[in-house]
Parts: structure tokens; C-alpha cells; sequence
DNA sequence: AGCACA
């Protein structure tokens, strides 16, 4: 790929107006240029006093504006990299909690060696200053890495698209939808506390029912409208709660849909 | 694959 040259020097960030198309609505950021061992909380902390930055989304005009206010910042010191930024060729679709914070992360990766981490939004503001190149992420204490998965955000091979998920907004809400939600696999130590505080996080979620009467605890799960059981239901299939000694839940919609009252 | 409450 041709790298239009770029600023490289000490100071702020220099804004290199490229010849760009930015009118094509994309939100989403491509950024190359980054070492090898970037850590994904190096990203965030270059990202979060950008107006707009949502977790690892920004909305177009934001992403714009970060791109061209970040672009060809020295990002390393010692090696002098420079980060190259431009617009993703599609947006990425992160998988999180809808309408909730920009830390709400449900974590779809296997487990590391450094277990549950945390979903905290680590507001730690220990410098103030705007100078990216101060920013010595890598010397912090506190993690957010779990709220970037580093597929998407950071592709560091430089060779790949920022994005690899269709952009459709569409929510298929499939056959036998319906409104409540059937839950399983979940661990024998899930608390009806645990599962709730996910599930609030979804809109439209009113209340829920966990049976652990025989053998592995099932849990039902009432929405306002099979669309946003269908949201939450896709966004959570699969993920695991920090109680969970196997695999993820499996959702399906009940069969029923739940007794008022 | 496992679906209750009434």
C-alpha cells in the first residue's frame, strides 16, 4: 500500500491534510505504524480525550477529526514510529452493550492468564496534559485491555482492513422469536444478580427468572420487544459470565414468552 | 440439549 509520505518529528501532531475522501460516512479508523508490542490500552489512552471516541467507535465527523489531529504523531520515542492513520474501508461493528457506556464490554475471549480483568472505565486521569507522546501508557497501572480485542482496532501487520464484520442494521429476528429469552449452560454458580446486571445493559429488558430447581441452573429472560430480546440475544450467545466454570450461555428464545406479573 | 411462571 502507498504510504503518502508523512510528518515525522518531534512535537504535536501534524495535520496532514491528505488528499481524502472523508465524505464516505465511515466512522472507523485504520491505523498502521504501530509497534509491534502496542498494547491496546496504548490505543485507548491516545484515543479517550478525543471528543467522540466511544470505546473503540467514533462517529464520522469525530473520527475525522482524530485522524487528522493524531495522524503522524510520534507515537514511540525510542524508536520514533509514527502513527499513519486513515479511514477503515468499512466500519467495523463492535459487538458491545447497546446503549450503554462506552466500557461496556462483554468479553468473548477465552480466558488469559491474567483472568477477570475488568469492564472499569479507569478513569485514572494521572496527567492531564494533552501531549499523546507523554502519555506513557505502557508504565500505568490499571487495565482496560479487555475493552478492545485487538483483531479489529489494531491490525498491526499493517496489511489487513480494520474491519472483517458486515455492516448490515438490520437485526434478524428469525422464526420463533419471541420476547423472553431462554438461557442455559450456565455455570452451577451463577447468581440471579450476575445475570441480571449483564442483562440490564440491554434496552428493553424487564426482568428475569432463574431455575436452578434441576441440576444446571436455566434462566428466562423477559424483554420489552423481540427485537431487543434479539439484540441481546445476539450479543450475548456464546459469551460466559465471570461465574462460569464452561463454556458460554447458549440463548434461544423461549418458547413461551414470560407470565406477566 | 436443557423451557418455568400461570
Amino acid at each position: 500500500m502507498a504510504y503518502d509520505p508523512y510528518y515525522i518529528g518531534g512535537g504535536g501532531p501534524t495535520i496532514q491534510h491528505q488528499h481524502y475522501n472523508y465524505d464516505t460516512g465511515i466512522n472507523t479508523l485504520f491505523i498502521s505504524g504501530l509497534p509491534d508490542d502496542v498494547k491496546p490500552r496504548e490505543i485507548h489512552n491516545l484515543f479517550r480525550r478525543r471528543p467522540g471516541f466511544d470505546s473503540c467507535q467514533l462517529n464520522h465527523q469525530s473520527a475525522i477529526a482524530a485522524l487528522q489531529s493524531l495522524n503522524g504523531v510520534r507515537f514511540d520515542p525510542e524508536t520514533g514510529a509514527s502513527l499513519h492513520i486513515e479511514l477503515a474501508r468499512s466500519n467495523s461493528r463492535r459487538k458491545r452493550g447497546p446503549a450503554g457506556g462506552p466500557y461496556v464490554v462483554i468479553d468473548k475471549r477465552q480466558k488469559t492468564k491474567t483472568g477477570a480483568q475488568e469492564i472499569s472505565s479507569d478513569d485514572g486521569d494521572e496527567d492531564h496534559n494533552e501531549q499523546y507522546e507523554n502519555d506513557d501508557a505502557s508504565s500505568k497501572k490499571g487495565d482496560i485491555a479487555n475493552t478492545m480485542s485487538g483483531d479489529t482496532a489494531v491490525d498491526s501487520d499493517g496489511a489487513g482492513v480494520a474491519t472483517d464484520e458486515h455492516t448490515e442494521k438490520t437485526i434478524d429476528v428469525g422464526d420463533h422469536a419471541c420476547s423472553t429469552l431462554f438461557i442455559a449452560n450456565l455455570g452451577p454458580n451463577c447468581t440471579e444478580d450476575e445475570l441480571k446486571q449483564v442483562l440490564s445493559l440491554y434496552p428493553g429488558f424487564n426482568m428475569l427468572k432463574l431455575c436452578a430447581r434441576s441440576g444446571m441452573p436455566v434462566a428466562f429472560a423477559d424483554f420489552e420487544k423481540v427485537e431487543q430480546a434479539a439484540e441481546a440475544m445476539q450479543s450475548l450467545q456464546e459469551s460466559s459470565l465471570p461465574s462460569s466454570d464452561r463454556g458460554g450461555m447458549h440463548i434461544e428464545y423461549a418458547r413461551s414468552k414470560m407470565r406477566k406479573r
